[in-house]
DNA sequence: ACAAATTTAGACACTCTTGTCTAATTCGTC
DNA sequence: GACGAATTAGACAAGAGTGTCTAAATTTGT
């Protein structure tokens, strides 16, 4: 016989599902609405569950809220860490690898739906539960700045770069390679693929400029060469 | 005798000055709680005036929401232009003189009460008045941005700078010099002017390690004599 | 000081939302 | 098929907020 210890929480299965449903459409409506805006009833309706279910899971709106914070904030952590795995230790081409390492960064951590909504959640009410969010600060880039420091420092160990503080370069080469996607971001909208590979291209090649290696034969012919695109 | 021309509005003085002071609450309030949240008692009493002034005054709340935004446009727009008058083209000292120039845009236009509002607002209900926001976008970015761009321009025609695409070099600039700010602004607080000057500081060095004349001597000795600050 | 315009306080109807409760129904498991 | 847990629909009370209205008080210009 089965014993119905299979997950770590109590109740069954088709449980969970619904709370990821609640969480994932409180998070969408939370998003658009605002806080006050959102309505537990537009929540219940887009999760596919009744209003009781919702009070059920969670207790009230403001429980609701911390969940989705805790939620988002995991899940992007999550990607982001993945992401920063990818990062080129050893690149063959420094160029191309630190473009390809920023359009997955913004694809999967900053882009995609998660990192969307979490980031339209801090603006917006991050100055309501200070708690909440000063963990979030803790969590992501108080953790991820100093591990994405912690590669570039690496590569310049490696002789791929000339950097003085690792700190200042991850964080520089982070708002070089959003520049031209302010503006979308600042409006919650999504850049397109090709926006997001120019926006990193043009960051990359600046970042190399200030900080690549001048002397490398490759590098220079690579930015005379791109120079006429 | 004198003839009551004297503004370009119709209605008395005071009038002007609580259509001003309702104004300033409510782009306090809309900030603080989102629109949905905003309560329009609140904003009377903040303001000083009996909600019933407010009716008189702006109708309703969404063409209050409006006229806030208008107005917050306008007077970042007026601050913006004004400082990029002060932008250095001739500069003595590069360095120092682009620094300057970062720091009073910042303190100016993005971190004074009517730009962290103005902000806000853009991140939050950006997405609920598309029309509204496409305006700013132009008015705002969109004349902005060219606009030192163009500076930029005539700093390398006057061989102060090494750079191909203007456009590009702004929009980097401005993400280079607040690349250390971006957790405050997200947050909503407004960072101490020793971060500012901070993060100005190591953004146009960078900057210039991209974009500024290698062969400047003058540079060459700042950059190692302040790379032991 | 007078007259017109503006502002004010308060009451009011109306709508919307939250959170609770109950009884019926569905679902998962044996 | 039967049992128990979870879900559902709907009604419900309580509270909060918008926008209107009125009569009184205040300001403003002359």
């Amino acid at each position: 016989m089965k014993l119905h210890v299979s997950p770590d929480t109590f109740p069954p299965r088709g449980h969970e599902a619904k709370r990821l449903s609640i969480v994932d459409s409180a998070a969408a409506v939370f998003c658009r609405e605002g806080f006050a805006g959102a309505n537990i009833d537009l929540i219940a309706a887009e999760a596919g569950v009744s209003r009781q279910t919702i009070y059920n899971h969670h207790g009230d709106k403001e429980k609701l809220f911390v969940a989705v914070v805790r939620d988002l904030t995991e899940r992007c952590n999550a990607g982001i860490f993945a992401t920063i795995a990818t990062f080129p230790d050893q690149p063959k081409d420094l160029e191309a690898d630190l473009i390809g390492f920023a359009v997955r960064l913004n694809q999967n951590c900053i882009c995609n739906r998660d990192g969307k909504f979490l980031r339209k959640l801090i603006q917006t009410e991050g100055e309501r539960y200070p708690e909440l969010f000063a963990e979030w600060r803790e969590q992501g880039p108080g953790r991820t700045w100093p591990a994405i420091a912690a590669r570039f420092a690496r590569l310049a160990y490696g002789g791929y770069l000339t950097i003085e503080d690792p700190d200042v370069a991850a964080r520089q080469f982070l708002g070089l390679v959003n520049a031209e996607l302010q503006t979308t971001f600042m409006l919650g909208g999504s850049p397109r693929e090709d926006e997001v590979v120019q926006s990193a291209t043009n960051g990359v090649r600046t970042f190399l400029r200030a900080f690549g290696k001048r002397r490398s034969v490759t590098s220079a012919e690579k930015q005379s060469a791109l120079a006429n695109a």
